[in-house]
DNA sequence: ACCAGAATTCAAAGCGCTTTGAAGGCCGGG
DNA sequence: CCCGGCCTTCAAAGCGCTTTGAATTCTGGT
């Protein structure tokens, strides 16, 4: 059943069919009334193929995935977040077309979506400090969104980013005010954007109570339970080991918890963790009351958001750049509490 | 740069060029070189989207993944098999497309993606006892694969699955062997195949020890950090506590040992845990000596399987059906060992 | 009754590619 | 020197839709 067999079994031309079927202003409401309901009843889809190549727009948004040997991104944060926009990508219509390369393709794959044409426009994830991504994309003139912020790019460009410096400076100044001094930074791989930003957030937090930064008390490494372990095993066993350390993720905490329970403290009391929570599907931070005091902020909310600013983007043919900035809420939980007495 | 252009520029007619660069045997061997050459050097790219409705093949594959208010489909382990599926279609040329959908609107959504002509086949997720989806798929003439089985169906159909029921017999198994004879089983959500399946193996393995199953043993839920520690506390509390606990995810095991350590339990000592382990990138257990004891088998090579196999599938029009039952290892860790003397 | 102009409908071109069927060029055998 | 047959190239139709520009049918005003 194509648009010519509807066309027709109605008696009508094929254009007046397409144009009864999208809407248009110049058919009698009474054929328009009678092709739809022909199209339902003979169960007719158009195809979205030749309908694409008659319009020239591809219908669908690009997720180029990088696979590489070293740093992991398809990880649960990505996860949620492609939930999150393939949900706002249904309902317009679009298909959301993922492609997972090897990082060394990474560029051709962008080139050839574009001289492909199979996408109307692509989200960036995971953006690095000067990410030449961005330059790429602009060169292609693909429009995008990108998740998160790379700093030090000339170029404009749009984007959507969780308030990761406020964040974390919120969350140490938390922390100081409980009377906590010794707060170790468990972070993300800081040659990531955001991983950046949040040590800043917690430097500068520190340095308004005029705290210095220990380095010691600062690491970074992939967000997962066994390096939240390793990591916080390592800082207590420190001679000045920390009275309260700030995870990048609630897997990390996860480890730090075990490492904290493992050593004979009880979280909350002996030590405290703060940590940033994506409000990811599948992990939740207890249900009722937060098990960790969190920063908190949906990363499957953004996906959404950042979706249908690409889609506005694309609809009215306006580059932006557009930016949106959301602001995490600081959740108390019960792994949080005053600083215990110096030793 | 479109066909016309890059024909115009050589001189040569689009069907020499279209033929040319596809391969075909009736073009001179010179002309080859030579369309080949200036495609290279002008950056010609075919457009996807003409191509795919002259040929009447979308060159794409499609996984649909309901969002339901209930189970979250949208899990670690969905990621590293799509991670793996899209590899492969990567290389093939083909596109991953990816419907997220209401689960009210999975039914629709395949008829449409289907009638729309813009996926060849698709893989089906996280089957469940007679599942409706594959009667739909039938109908519609779709190709496809289900990861997992759908027990209960009777018509054929393509499947690549995991011999969950041999995993966990051999688990069981293995702890009987030590001595272990109250074995909790810490269940995926049992209206999942898999879950039946893991569940029959591991009554098989008690049976044919004439150990009796005890139903207090044997809970299913959500495969969470939170459920695995909820679960775990519940059963340590009982008046005859289980030995060892087999679980069906390493974030359940790890919720478990959380509630054996606090508990003042050591494992591999006071109690023994096995647990699944999918291999997911991000979620390790441990580097070179496993933490935890397991049955391994590697999700993402699942999907890469499962990809290879629709896609032969679709290539050679042959509907199968095919099937390929991994074995997964038993790989011994730090989080078993011999029953205790009874208390 | 007639006609300008609005309201509808339609034929045909075009999106960029593949593929069928036909044509042109060149070979060797008779 | 001619011709059948192979090798190579090409023109044109077609994939299923949209959209332009033209044709047709309806209006209402005179």
């Amino acid at each position: 059943m194509n648009l010519k067999d509807l066309a027709n079994s109605l008696g009508l031309s094929p254009t007046t069919v397409s144009r009864a079927l999208n809407g248009y202003p110049e058919v009698a409401e009474e054929t328009r009334r009678r092709v739809t309901e022909a199209a339902a009843r003979l169960n007719y889809r158009p195809n979205t193929l030749a309908k694409r190549l008659a319009t020239g727009r591809a219908m669908a948004i690009g997720h180029v995935i990088p696979i590489s040997t070293g740093h992991e991104i398809v990880n649960p944060v990505f996860t949620d977040f492609i939930a999150g926009a393939g949900e706002v990508y249904s309902r317009a219509g679009y298909d959301l077309v993922l492609s997972i390369v090897p990082d060394s393709e990474e560029e051709r794959t962008y080139r050839e979506i574009h001289s492909k044409g199979n996408v109307d426009g692509v989200i960036v994830h995971a953006p690095v400090r000067n990410d030449p991504r961005i330059a790429l994309l602009h060169e292609l003139g693909l429009p995008f969104v990108v998740h998160g912020r790379a700093t030090g790019t000339a170029l404009p460009y749009s984007w959507l980013d969780l308030n990761n410096n406020r964040a974390f400076e919120r969350a140490t100044r938390f922390l100081l005010d409980l009377g906590h001094r010794r707060i170790a930074l468990v972070n993300g791989i800081e040659t990531m954007d955001f991983a950046i930003r949040r040590r800043e957030g917690y430097k500068q937090a520190l340095a308004a109570q005029g705290v210095a930064a220990d380095p010691a008390l600062m690491v970074s490494g992939e967000m997962t339970e066994a390096q939240g372990y390793d990591t916080a095993r390592r800082l207590l066993a420190l001679p000045a080991p920390p009275t309260a350390l700030l995870t990048s993720s609630l897997l990390s905490a996860m480890g730090v918890r075990r490492a904290v329970e493992e050593a004979g403290l009880r979280m909350g009391r002996d030590i405290s963790i703060v940590t940033h929570d994506d409000e990811l599907g599948y992990l939740r931070n207890g249900a009722e009351v937060p098990i960790f005091t969190a920063t908190r902020s949906s990363v499957r909310a953004a996906g959404r958001r950042a979706a249908a600013m690409l889609l506005r983007m694309i609809a009215s043919g306006d580059d932006g750049p557009h930016h949106e900035l959301l602001e995490a809420v600081l959740v108390v939980g019960g792994s949080t509490g005053p600083a215990p007495p110096a030793a």
